[in-house]
DNA sequence: GGGGCTTGGTTCAAGTTTGAAACAAACCTA
DNA sequence: TAGGTTTGTTTCAAACTTGAACCAAGCCCC
């Protein structure tokens, strides 16, 4: 089967979204790196825990959330829980689980750096996009997502079901992601 | 000044990018992994440098192109020298620069990887997208991009204006960056 | 009710990235 | 043309990520 090659336009679109990418991830954890101290992805940690309305989380369901390996979770948590951000739980029912718990600072230190992180979403995306273009950009994404989350060779936490949410928390939606 | 919050759209269309952000380049480092050793930026590196017409390009431009820091591809460079991928060249009208250049087994691991590439692209993207949607997807990140350069807080290698390129070559831009 | 599979989480070593500092060569400019 | 600045690249230590291996606790089912 002979490879099909990418067409002018969809080359340009993928070199473009690669640049994106890559410039947009530096410049967010540039920025919250200064003001907050952590690279984008902590941060996005702490925005999903405060989400919940307990503000906690099974580590997997965090995984899950935050699209990243368990591995590289142990390691996030293990960090934040050392600058006094977050605090590790036990989970009654399943004394394997642990749940991570945002912690009063945690939330504090949300609170504070979650203007400078919105500002910069927008500053870089969103005020450069006409209402289609952001009504285009979640549909094309939440379809790759769909696709990629299907993928069987992608090494998953298998979702668990036995809880649905439903929540919104101050800061959370508002810390955007 | 009051913080400018995500509209709910907004935030829809953050989320699900940064999903699909984390989960496709997950999926493309493992693919890259398994087919040809390398994570994608590295094969990025060296399609990058296929792209030239004669396979190589200076540290800063190569820099420039693939969207990360000096340091950071100085460390790529130097692994990809090791793999034999890649040879460093001295640059004659000036001594501090460096050429990194696609060495012939360099551009046979390129030739031999960049259809499985190229069908991972295609698979977890293009595949999902109208044509009206590649569309969208150049025109949003061109922008994003150029948004994201003029930014002056970023710790930039000015771009070198003394040669512009216009080229093509093998697997280049078949390799589809 | 005891083996065997699955799930939740961590650990370990190797690999990669970061940002600041160091160096050297080129480029002014007085 | 010497001295100061800029530019091209590397180095270093600390931080982070990876994937495989590991350990427990639950689950299954005969």
């Amino acid at each position: 089967m002979t490879t099909r090659w990418l067409t002018p336009e969809e080359q340009r679109a993928w070199r473009a979204y690669i640049a994106a990418a890559h410039l947009l991830e530096d410049a967010l954890d540039r920025q919250l790196q200064q003001d907050a101290g952590m690279p984008h992805l902590y941060y996005s940690i702490l925005a999903n825990l405060s989400d919940e309305p307990d503000h906690r989380l099974r580590m997997t369901d965090l995984a899950e959330r935050t699209k990243i390996t368990r591995s590289r979770l142990t390691y996030a948590v293990t960090r934040l829980e050392k600058d006094g951000l977050i605090r590790r739980e036990n989970c009654n029912w399943d004394k394997r689980s642990s749940f991570a718990a945002l912690t009063d600072e945690g939330m504090a230190v949300l609170e504070r750096t979650a203007p400078g992180h919105v500002e910069t979403v927008r500053a870089f995306l969103f005020d450069h996009l006409t209402k289609e273009q952001v009504g285009q950009l979640e549909e094309i994404f939440t379809e790759v997502t769909r696709a990629l989350e299907a993928d069987e060779t992608r090494p998953s936490a298998d979702e668990v079901p036995w809880r649905r949410r439903s929540s919104s928390s101050p800061c959370s939606g508002d810390a955007s992601e």
